[in-house]
This record gives C-alpha cells, structure tokens and sequence, in this order.
DNA sequence: GACCAGATTGTCT
DNA sequence: GACAATCTGGTCA
C-alpha cells in the first residue's frame, strides 16, 4: 500500500453523490490478517445524512451509526439482516452525517484469500464476479466487520487509493460517458434519488439498469 | 433471465 | 415486535 497514492481527507469532504461518483475506478484496499486485499470500485450508492430518509441517519444519532456524524473519510460498517455487513465511506462536513455505500468492486488483490473468506457450499466453483458484486459479498470477501468499523480511510489498514495501471502510473479517471447513474437498490424511502452510480460494462455491477443504460 | 421465499439477529420504536 | 442500504437457492420460462 503506497501512502502517496491514498485519497486524502478533503477528497470525502463533499456532497456524497459527488464523492460517490468520484470513487468509481478507485481501488479499496484492506491489509487483513490473512493478507493484503482488495478491489476497483464499480458500484456505489449516495446516502445523505439527515436530508434523506432512507438514511440510517435521517432519524438521528444512535449508537450504530455514529460514525457517519463524525470526519469524513472514515468507515462506517454497519450489520442487517441478522448475517451480513456493509460498508460506507463518510463524506461531507462533520455532523452532516452523509455517507457513500461501496456496493461492489472488481477484484484486483488477494483473489485467492478472498475466495476462502466467501467460502464454497454449493458454489464450489464460484466465478470471480460471485466474489464481490454486491455489500454483504465485498465485505465477505474482504473480511470486514465491525470491527473494522470507524477506521481511517485515509490511511491503512483500510484505505481507498488512485488505481495504478500494471505499468505503474496513475490510471486514468472514469469518463462521465462509462458512468450509469441510477436509482438505489434495497430501500423503501426516497427511493426515486438518482444517487446509485455504476461503471458501464462491468460484470462485477451488482444489479444492471438496462433503461438506464439505454439514456 | 425473472421472480420468490427463507434465512437470521441487531437495532429501533 | 417489526423491520432491515442482502444473499442464496429454488422454480419457471
């Protein structure tokens, strides 16, 4: 994990739908126990604090989602559905309780660890986009809990960095003309929002908008 | 491919 | 006591 390359605080320090769009083609990166791994970011939802009622904050500070009431640029890891995680990035002003859900990711470290934390059953021959193509799978696959919940994203053991090319240089941003923008994906609030963002073409996207494809 | 039911428990009302 | 920012495995087409 190269320090340099990592986002810097001011990065998150802005409207969720625009930091949402902006993570897309970064790299999430988690130095775990069992190794380092990780992925490029092709999926993302904007939620926005206090404004916006499919928010976990929209009601107000609780226990479980104080993180997203404190500096941006933090992670905030919640449970549901009595058996999976998901993972957040705060962003915006402290207190505005703003946060961007990472939905899925393309893998890009540590494959083989990630495969034995999503385990086989049935899916013994589980393809590389069963991985992470989804919240509770990344965070699976990553080995994230609650325990990781409240790091600094800015600096490691979990971070968000500028993908590097094979080459070693910088990769180049995501185009607006590679970004489907849509409506969020699992909520019954303020569901017509069109704060889900995804790259075009990925087969790590979670769930497909063909009609939002076709704008 | 689309749709559906069931799993399972922390959190909040 | 109800619900949840989900996933899986089943059915049917």
């Amino acid at each position: 994990m190269r320090e340099g390359e990592l986002l810097p605080r001011d990065f998150y320090r802005r409207h969720p739908a625009l930091v949402a769009r902006d993570l897309l083609g970064m790299e999430l990166l988690f130095a775990g126990p069992a190794g380092l791994v990780g992925g490029l970011i092709v999926e993302t939802e904007a939620y926005h604090g206090r404004l916006d009622a499919a928010s976990h904050a929209y009601r107000g500070r609780t226990e479980r989602n104080a993180v997203m009431f404190g500096p941006p640029g933090h992670a905030y890891i919640y449970f549901t559905y009595g058996m999976h995680h998901c993972l957040n990035a705060v962003t915006g002003e402290e207190d505005e309780a703003a946060a961007v859900l990472i939905r899925s990711l393309e893998p890009s470290r540590g494959r083989d660890l990630m495969q034995l934390a999503r385990g086989r059953g049935a899916a013994a021959d589980r393809s590389p986009r069963d991985l992470t193509n989804g919240p509770g799978k990344l965070c699976q696959a990553l080995g994230l809990t609650r325990e990781q919940n409240g790091l600094d994203l800015t600096a490691p053991p979990l971070a968000i960095a500028r993908a590097s090319q094979p080459s070693g240089g910088a990769a180049a941003p995501v185009p607006d003309s590679t970004v489907v923008v849509t409506t969020r994906i699992g909520i019954t609030r303020d569901v017509a929002l069109p704060w889900r963002f995804y790259v075009r073409g990925s087969p790590f996207v979670s769930v497909r908008d063909r009609r939002a494809e076709a704008l």
